[in-house]
DNA sequence: TTGTATCCATCCACTTTTTGGGTGGTTCAA
DNA sequence: TTGAACCACCCAAAAAGTGGATGGATACAA
């Protein structure tokens, strides 16, 4: 066992990750399968799995009749640590578009669905500027439709973190207008034009650094039963879960955990969650100050 | 302009996207970021630096007193269509551990943090149980927590398709004690049994496979500028945008959206959206009946 | 000014990967 | 029984990649 392998090029062990995700996931990989993901040759393929059978003796067998190679009862991965948040994500970002199904490695995508979330695309060029902006310490003009000017207006940010609250992407900014903190919504932002030094170098984004502890627990009208279902969605321990939360991001998260409303807005099988002891909350509402303009 | 690229192996192309993508967002490449992220030798990043400078020769230019490749003035890509939702999502997938920072093409990841969303750890194992009978069109047995029984309790569930509301995954599948189609949040499955042959095969989702047109549009007491700036987050268009949804995830989407409770429930500037008419709205109540046991 | 370090380029011989062509085996289903 | 669809294997040749060595340009510090 403790042979040590001798560091593979970067593309076999790409084609042996990919034949162990498979058999995990699908129990069974073809050369074909090989051939469609990597265009290599059939030829080749036969070589790599091959390979891979050389590599993990146990892990997968032919089966003649079936025409696959099928993952063996005593499978255990080499190369991949089976992930489901990350299968799942795969499964996200084909229906997204952000990956096209040719470059997903599962092969047999699920029917999925799921809720919309409409946000309007962002110009890359755009993105790119704010991101070059945070890596450099520089402020950026931009121009910006805020909540406040009737319309967009060119202005000063300096901008030093992304931030994502379920919808929207922030930059995380000091406006340079007010010299306070805020979030900068990034679809608002219609134009770029040219970058400088900062104006205050030094300030740091206090509610951006700020943890809060946010304990969670099952809404208490439910049956205890319902509470041992919602204990399970949430992965809380003993009727409770700790969420930290950049202060900075609080306002958002309350609200896309749907504890933004008086609790009695909703029945409690649909509030299903409530906020247990909660003494940053009131810090919270000082945090107002640091949202989006 | 009308050279046929002679197909470039797997490998070869995948550099040559990377050098796009760095030059892209970063502005620059180095030889030694081929080296990192390929586990090539310097030699060999060298020959793929040539090779995509050949290919597309006025794109990038070496600078000699950075020491590093930069993307030239009238850049155009060639292997890649720059994409933000992409890199915000490779962002995220950083974040969250999906992919590994050695793994990830963004260079220099800018500071990032998003609302929480927790939500349990779900079983590899399980998860690809469940995908399995949905594949095979199987009906299989699950320990699950119901909202209703005390105890987790082994049933019988024809999964179909699986659904992601925000927060949590579901499997739609068919309960085959009550005959109808529910959602099964998965991470309240503690553990699978056998399959077999679903009990009635014929059976269609009708609240999953019909989908209602959700309108929305900024809150009517928003003033002007506050309304096209929700505009612009939500991409709508003269004040109204249009959201698909399958009537089976109408529940969750209206409550994600905060769409779920009275509009009072909430000042004008946090509630910011509201449905526009919705006559499909009245169907949905009905739909509660397709929702999580 | 003179090293020294850090980039990059290039040439060479050598190994590994990959292709293409060909040959043959097994299983299944028409 | 014949063809299709898998697979395995052998061979020669091209492509990709390695390691060693040499050299150029730039920046920085002694």
């Amino acid at each position: 066992m403790g042979e040590e392998r001798p560091s593979l090029r970067w593309g076999v062990e790409q084609k042996l990750q990919f034949i162990e995700f498979r058999l995990f996931w699908e129990g069974h990989v073809n050369r074909s399968d090989l051939i469609e993901k990597f265009g290599v040759s059939p030829n080749q393929a036969s070589g790599d799995l091959n390979r891979y059978i050389a590599l993990a003796e146990n892990n997968m067998i032919y089966d003649k009749s079936g025409k696959t190679y099928v993952r063996s009862s005593c499978f255990s991965p080499l190369f991949l640590k089976p992930d489901s948040t990350q299968y799942l994500a795969q499964i996200r970002s084909v229906a997204e578009g952000v990956v096209s199904p040719d470059d997903a490695w599962i092969g047999n995508l699920p029917v999925f669905d799921a809720t919309p979330a409409p946000a309007r695309g962002i110009d890359p060029t755009i993105l790119r500027s704010i991101v070059i902006a945070i890596r450099r310490v520089e402020a950026i003009e931009v121009r910006y439709q805020s909540m406040s000017a009737q319309d967009p207006e060119w202005r000063w940010i300096a901008p030093h973190a992304l931030a994502f609250d379920g919808f929207r992407w922030h930059a995380r900014s000091c406006c340079e207008k007010s010299g306070e903190f805020r979030d900068f919504v990034i679809s608002r932002i219609l134009d770029t034009r040219q970058t400088r030094a900062p104006q205050k170098q030094a300030m740091s984004d206090i509610a951006w650094e700020e943890i809060v502890e946010l304990a969670v627990g099952p809404h208490p009208e439910l049956s205890a039963a319902q509470k041992r279902a919602i204990e399970l969605d949430y992965g809380m321990h003993s009727g409770r879960v700790s969420i930290p939360v950049r202060r900075a991001l609080l306002y958002y998260a309350l609200k896309r955990l749907g504890l933004d409303t008086d609790p009695s807005a909703r029945k409690p099988q649909d509030q299903q969650i409530v906020l247990l002891s909660d003494p940053n909350l009131s810090q919270g509402a000082n945090s107002m100050s640091g949202r989006i303009r």
